[in-house]
RNA sequence: GGCCCGUUGGUGAAGUGGUUGAACACACAUGCCUUUCACGCAUGCAUUCAUGGGUUCAAAUCCCGUACGGGUCACCA
């Protein structure tokens, strides 16, 4: 006959440490009055979602702003799940959107923190230290049910229109004899632990959490499997044990959650551990035929937070929207004054939504357009540089080479109180800019977009008159726009739209059309950035060859 | 099906019983400005807060029912 230790001990075999152990390791934190612990809890299961993200940007904003700790841990319990450098890709998106943490992982190998490991397959003798506790305390035990089992159980559930799950008198196992178990165990069959859940399905627990206020739900009455049949824990039992461990103080999770509360609370309740404040978020949705959905990582490319990066759509743009989504006002507190730090806004829990907001691309364009628009054409140019290096090999070669021009190119409008925004990403760039480069300047002449004025002859005479008489390279814009109405007059176009929307009739065309000519002789375009500006950084010598196409 | 959560314009939302004639931002539309585009400026865009009932002198705000949407009921997280 074995001790209840001994029994222990054979049921969940090769635990170097026991419970006494692991909490004087891990004493509680110090830290100042208010400060909360946080920490956000990836999958490696695929590419990084959106939602991590979210959750990465609040937590970090919220342990910043108390003075707390902000803590990456990495949830690879799921064997079969795991992706190849899913780990190396969770660590990669949170240092590529500048999301510092200060206790987790830095490499797949190596971690900063005292309240490590970080990653919970590394993690087994806890989680085995603490199953071997609640067994020898009878309050969990092992459970032969396979799978086949428990799916007949399901459909008889089903049929009977009982509650579904293994609870109560469905839960045989949980009368096994000492005896039978090891005789089974000994006899090779496969079990895994699961609680011994004292709960009354009709007792009702209330709640209250951070984001959704009062919840109430009858409590846990499955006894949930804790220690699955691979010596790892579910996501219950490791969510709890390493919470309780890093002395988490704030829980923050998608809202999908919320239902295994019950379950969670009674775990914290029998471990005797402390219940942390739980805040569920609502899921960031995305709509389809009607219907709103979970963004999901499979149908949904804007999820996977790679496609950002890829589409050059700048991290602050990313990380304004995602501000927005926690709190709506700091919208109206980052306008009074753009320059400041936004990790400076203090994020609450009150002022976030209780439903889910639906995912707004455009919204996210619009915030790029406008960070864009403030950049230093220096700056811009250094971020257009480095994400063509990784995205546009060709485009990065010719930037780099001809870097003083694109600069200029990229600084027209820009500056002052209301610059241009017609960036909306780096990879808007090469579509705007490149008829500014010899290099690419090859145009065939059907690609001119010539509007009202696509006679030859006359495209001529304009393109030559300008030319030979009016334009001078030190000409100030003022000075400039004063030739282009005398070119206008002496051809005998309206030097000014109003002269042309009053008497139409007395003038061939005005002078929208005159530049028009002159624009798209130099770029081929008739929508540009100020002509004026173009001219300048083409300079005299380009301007007449670019010409010389259509004045033969 | 059980158990939960939610529902304010196309979107994010403000709103916590009475100056709400429902902010603000995005999108959209129109006009102005203008050498094109972009910017900027102006105007418009929910007679009403899913819906039915109730409480109240007064409801988007409180209560109840209904509908619809979402989540969950795994040895996945």
């Amino acid at each position: 006959m074995m001790t209840r230790k001994e029994y222990a001990d054979f049921l969940v075999p090769n635990i170097k440490h026991d419970r006494e152990y692991y909490e004087k390791k891990y004493p509680k934190r110090n830290l100042e009055e208010g400060a909360i612990v946080l920490r956000v809890a990836p999958s490696p299961t695929g590419f990084v979602h959106f939602g991590t993200l979210f959750q990465g940007q609040l937590d970090h904003n919220l342990a910043k702003n108390s003075k707390g700790v902000f803590m990456l841990r990495i949830e690879d319990t799921d064997q079969k799940r795991e992706v190849e450098n899913g780990i190396e890709e969770i660590l990669e998106a949170f240092k590529f959107y500048n999301i510092t943490y200060d206790e987790g992982p830095i490499s797949k190998t190596e971690e900063k923190g005292a309240y490590g490991p970080y990653i919970q397959s590394k993690r087994k003798d806890i989680y085995g230290a603490y199953v071997k506790d609640l067994i020898e305390k009878d309050l969990a035990y092992p459970s032969f049910i396979t799978e086949e089992e428990l799916e007949r159980l399901r459909h008889e559930q089903e049929v009977s229109k009982s509650r579904i799950g293994y609870y109560g008198r469905y839960a045989v196992d949980r009368n096994l004899q000492m005896e039978e178990v090891i005789e089974r165990v000994k006899r090779n069959e496969k079990y895994v632990i699961r609680l011994k859940s004292p709960g009354n399905f009709d007792h009702k627990i209330v709640f209250h959490d951070l984001v959704k206020g009062k919840v109430e739900m009858p409590e846990n009455d499955i006894d949930h499997v804790i220690l699955k049949g691979d010596g790892l824990p579910t996501y219950h039992f490791a969510h709890v044990i390493d919470d309780h461990l890093m002395h988490t103080t704030h829980i923050t999770r998608g809202d999908e959650w919320l239902s295994s509360l019950p379950v969670h609370i009674q775990m914290h309740e029998m471990l005797g551990f402390e219940i942390p404040k739980y805040a569920h978020i609502a899921p960031i949705m995305k709509e389809e035929d009607g219907k709103r959905r979970k963004i999901s990582k499979r149908k949904d490319p804007e999820a996977n937070v790679f496609e950002f990066k890829k589409r050059g759509i700048p991290i602050e743009a990313i990380k304004e929207y995602l501000m927005t989504l926690s709190n709506s006002n700091f919208e109206s507190w980052f306008e009074q004054d753009e320059t400041k730090d936004i990790d400076d806004f203090k994020i609450t829990f009150e002022k976030m939504n209780v439903a889910g907001a639906l995912f707004d691309i455009e919204k996210i364009i619009n915030l790029s357009k406008n960070f864009i628009a403030r950049l230093s054409a220096e700056e811009f140019y250094e971020r257009v540089l480095s994400w063509a290096e990784e995205f546009d090999q060709p485009f990065y070669e010719l930037l780099k080479k001809e870097k003083e021009t694109a600069i200029k190119m990229l600084n027209i409008e820009r500056g002052g109180k209301k610059p241009r925004k017609d960036y909306s990403a780096y990879s808007d760039v090469y579509q705007n800019i490149w008829y500014i480069f010899d290099e690419k300047w090859d145009v065939p002449k059907e690609e001119y977009e010539f509007d009202k004025i696509n006679d030859v002859e006359e495209i001529k005479k304009i393109l030559t008159t300008y030319l030979e008489k009016y334009y001078d390279e030190k000409d100030d814009q003022d000075v400039w726009f004063e030739k282009i109405k005398q070119l206008c007059e002496e051809l005998g176009y309206a030097a000014n739209m109003k002269d042309y929307k009053e008497n139409p009739e007395k003038y061939k065309g005005n002078v929208a059309d005159v530049s028009t000519v002159i624009r798209v002789a130099t770029t081929s375009k008739k929508q540009t950035p100020n002509l004026y500006d173009i001219l300048q950084i083409l300079g005299k010598e380009k301007i007449a060859s670019r010409f010389a196409k259509w004045m033969k």
